[in-house]
DNA sequence: CAAATAATGCACTTCCGTTGCATAGGGTTT
DNA sequence: AAACCCTATGCAACGGAAGTGCATTATTTG
């Protein structure tokens, strides 16, 4: 898969081992994944390391952080078209309170939010919490 | 202000001295509050039982639980017509980026969110974060 | 090859939420 | 009033997660 290095170099992140390892695991899980998930992944390495590659990868705009209301900090990648610093094109999240999973719910946009005079919006984030659709069709 | 042991009487709450206390301090904040907070204005107390306190209350349905993305768990007291245990009642909030303050906006509701099939929503949190009007016309 | 730059690994800190347990307070029963 | 019970309170400590400082290793560049 050199097509991972490709990834990250046109994001201006130097392919290394780690981050090569990381991206995989990224692109492997659908769901969104904990820097504890990461962690428990790859047995032998260090959090510091992963939780800076982590953070590399949303600062480089390849992935997104997502706070579900879990109190656990998650990371999913970007989509394509995925603009998450622009506020009109966040999608939602979706964190189910059964199998604990995240995920993005990128066909649904969030509709057009509300608010009184003079509140400026720079960011959304919505999270709905439920069944999702594979533990509600087990 | 005998009015307060009223709202923790009706909701089957004791009203110690510290219940009462905290409920006033819940009164006057327009904003929701976190336990550091609490804890910051009452010096001499106790974080454990401000931190019980708040808890009796959303379990007695007079506040409200917030998760406005900071990590920090908030508190505010639930309107008259709060049902914020259900979710079709659910407000939206708004964190102010700049003065690190989160309000209920309780003047525009949720609108409704469609979800792909099969997926079933339970609850719905929306934290809005931008600069608040206060801010805006500073 | 040497120097510089960046990534990694280790240790440690801080912050918040939470729990266990012992004590104190308020109300009730004898 | 004394004994009792139940609840609230206060203290201590734990655990998880985010984050930082610094030394070490790898990688690029002159």
């Amino acid at each position: 898969m050199q097509n991972l290095e490709k990834i990250l170099e046109h994001n201006h992140i130097k392919p290394t081992a780690m981050r090569l390892l990381v991206l995989q695991f990224l692109l492997n899980k659908k769901v969104a994944i904990s820097l504890t998930d990461v962690e428990n992944h790859f047995d032998q390495s260090d959090r510091t390391t992963l939780y800076r590659t982590l953070n590399t990868f949303v600062e480089k705009g390849i992935s997104h952080k997502i706070d579900d209301g879990t109190g656990i900090t998650k990371y999913a990648l970007c989509e394509e078209n995925c603009h998450c610093e622009i506020d009109t094109d966040l999608h939602l999240h979706f964190h189910c309170t059964k199998c604990n999973e995240t995920v993005c719910i990128t066909e649904y946009k969030i509709p057009p939010i509300h608010l009184p005079k003079d509140y400026i919006a720079e960011n959304v984030n919505l999270v709905v919490k439920g069944i999702c659709e594979k533990c509600n069709n087990k």
